[in-house]
DNA sequence: AGCAATCCTTACTAAATAAGTCGGGATTAA
DNA sequence: TTAATCCCGACTTATTTAGTAAGGATTGCT
């Protein structure tokens, strides 16, 4: 049940992205750089984002990704659905299930799998850019720049 | 985020058995035929579950698998993290995480997975299988046995 | 105008994981 | 003795993951 690097990495591109919102665009490959992903694998995740108008770009030199609204605005689950699908625990309780268990009311586990989806949906919906913003500036405090940046070296992402 | 066939059947695997709770051994074949899941893939699921001592067995002749214990007294947080292993949505978060991410106080997307972790835990830790016996029997009376058995023909497992 | 920095798009690939199957051995009730 | 069952390890195939690679399109800067 491990999230695939796309919603992980992506998430944190997307928290990059809030780090400097309102500072014009954002180029990747200085995400890249702070972030310690590859250019062109950020241009993937960052489609993603982008087609569902969650970041707007800019092209050109000097060009570069904004996030579309402010960071109250955007939930961490509009990025993770946005780039994972749903995170749904099975394919039953999905929307878009034309196919199969349609009616199925008749189903004990679906009632588990419903409970579980709306439980992680509740966590990331509630949880916005700026709440982790708002989280890192507070935990920043705890540690010099030094100590920061030795930790992104030595340990991976997580 | 959809969880494995292992998890998934292996659940409906063990919920069969809580179905069958206090009438001896029930052999794979008969869990195969009501559940429509081949033997040799229960036989590796219902591994994995009596290794964690969740089910035991009775070899040879009329044998079969039993829960070990009270439907009540097993949670469907118990049959999962057995089959999928802890439900953790980054590896930063697990217990045995030696190597990367140990002093990562300082890591915000962490705080993230530890807040998705706990909250699929609770759900599926408050869910006993005797929770989901008395669902299913709450469920049945409003279907024909027919109507179910057509259910379980037409549509897929979920 | 020309260049360099960007975004944008499509295709490709290697490795890992998932989802089982298969064959045969061990145990035991009838 | 036999048939039903659990038990174990190896094997296979398809899918997904986690990227890389190559090149085109756009635009600010000089």
């Amino acid at each position: 049940m491990i999230l695939s690097t796309k919603g992980r990495y992506g998430l944190r591109a997307a928290f990059d992205l809030a780090l400097h919102y309102g500072e014009g665009p954002v180029p990747l490959k200085s995400i890249s750089e702070r972030q310690n992903l590859s250019v062109p694998y950020l241009e993937q995740l960052i489609a993603i984002l982008r087609k569902d108008g969650l970041v707007t770009s800019v092209r050109g030199a000097q060009g570069g990704y904004m996030l579309s609204r402010h960071p109250s605005k955007i939930s961490v689950g509009n990025i993770l659905r946005s780039l994972e699908g749903p995170l749904a625990p099975a394919e039953c309780v999905l929307d878009d299930n034309d196919k199969e268990c349609i009616k199925a009311d008749y189903c004990v586990t679906r009632v588990l799998w419903e409970k579980i989806m709306d439980s992680i949906n509740s966590v990331i919906d509630s949880v916005s850019l700026q709440d982790m913003l708002d989280d890192y500036e507070r935990i920043e405090k705890d540690y010099t720049k030094e100590e920061r940046e030795n930790f992104d070296k030595t340990k991976g992402l997580c």
